[in-house]
DNA sequence: CGCATACTTGAGCGAAATCAAGGCCTGTGG
DNA sequence: CCACAGGCCTTGATTTCGCTCAAGTATGCG
């Protein structure tokens, strides 16, 4: 029985490809079967056969879960391997106190589950209602060996996170309450897609509580840290988790990038 | 002209090759070839050819740096990508102020320089002699090519350095001073091969200063939380940078490992 | 409208930073 | 062999940034 570009559901739940720099695995894939698909193709041959689009059916399926909902547990096997379609997740780690540091948010074209040896390390909880494409993870070599296009382009972006990890250990272990929000504003105001109206408002899906457990803060520092750049009028705080980026420039310069 | 064994040494820098959970580069390539490896080995076939140790040679070389001296330098072209044969070297990144943050140590069959874009994200400096195996990133492409195993096995290293860097998000975003230096010990004291003597002391090839610099903290801080750990005597202080564990329990309980 | 949750603001405190000596190795040269 | 210099490390005194505790104020939802 053939496999149509209907079936496509099943895996690809966001036809309407998100603009990101991070690829979507089904873009990747499947170059040219999403309308509107804008994201970088990693050299797959344009067209799939029914042999591989059953396979991917067999070992890939789309989820939903809604807000708070946790859908990785640190310390649980690491069975599954996600690529967000819609929404965004924090993916955080607790110490046995309540102590909590996010090591991440990830969105639309991320992968989560990566990082992990056979159990997760972290905890992935959606922010806002997410829609997922969820791989099982004994599947992969056998996905890697029909798409090894795929397998180069997780490097390059496992290496990218890296990257944005060490950018985080010296935010976390040296920069000061107010450079970690300028950074982080700064740092989220390059995500694309993160705009939320033509005010050009930056939309914030994470609270207070989650900014400082990103920043390695307290809710209140955050607070008041938000509220100085406010007086300094670099920023403004509208409602709804929507902050706005005045002044830029002066905002990099406070947020301290490294040389 | 056919290549032998001996002109291996042009990237087989360090024949005797140490035991590390890491790859090292050139035991994984040639299998067989180098005496006592232990390393796993990443499924190529037991022999290269001719063909196969002229490409390697065209494409790395073995390098030597002394204690301080560095070779990669954040901000330049991210030129080259290396594999540690001997010796153990720091990564940091520079605010302009001058505040620091070591984002790891690496050492034997290590890789460094896979997390950088088009130039390097951090600097990378010798804690003392070491030798090197260097690669051209230019040419990675055609080595992945010729040896897909080997893009197979980064994979798996760079999603351990992932998980990795979010331990020590953990660390540097919310531990006391004493969890981070607890926390510290015993991580380095699970490095294979850190065992200086019959003693049971680690060695630690880093001053205080770069203590402080990995964790967060500075020389102060990590001066009275050694302190502190010896009078509770958990830990000794000897000569050289060499500390002993005296209660690996106490001391793990005290890191506050995550749940 | 009322309650719960999230956010802001203020006051006081505390862990780690900063400032400041002082001690201890190690190597060098007399 | 000792004297001295220069790192590197430890220890003490003081300061400070961000945390904790405590209200008080929006905001959103039933």
């Amino acid at each position: 029985m053939p496999v149509g570009r209907r079936d496509l559901s099943l895996v690809v739940v966001n036809e309407q490809a998100p603009r990101r720099t991070s690829i979507n695995l089904m873009d990747a894939i499947m170059p040219g079967l999403c309308a509107g698909c804008e994201a970088r193709h990693i050299g797959l041959c344009a067209a799939l056969d029914d042999e591989d689009l059953h396979f991917l059916a067999s070992v890939a399926r789309s989820q939903s879960f809604s807000r708070s909902e946790t859908f990785i547990v640190e310390g649980d096997d690491a069975r599954y391997f996600y690529n967000i379609n819609h929404g965004t997740c924090k993916l955080y780690k607790d110490l046995a106190d309540g102590r909590r540091q996010i090591t991440g948010f990830v969105g639309v074209g991320d992968f989560v589950g990566l990082a992990a040896h056979d159990h997760y390390v972290f905890t992935a909880e959606a922010l806002e209602d997410v829609k997922l494409c969820r791989f099982d993870r004994r599947e992969l070599r056998a996905v890697f060996s029909r798409f090894p296009a795929l397998e180069r382009q997780l490097l390059a972006i496992a290496s990218h996170e890296l990257v944005v990890a060490q950018d985080q250990m010296l935010l976390l272990g040296r920069k000061t309450a107010i450079e970690r929000i300028a950074s982080f504003l700064v740092a989220w105001s390059h995500r694309e897609g993160c705009v939320a109206s033509a005010s050009g408002a930056l939309d914030l899906p994470m609270s207070r509580a989650d900014l400082a457990d990103y920043l390695g803060l307290t809710i209140e520092t955050v607070s008041r840290a938000l509220t100085s750049l406010k007086r300094q009028n670099l920023i403004d705080i509208g409602a709804h988790h929507a902050i706005s980026i005045i002044d830029a420039g002066r905002l990099g310069h406070l947020s301290n990038a490294d040389i």
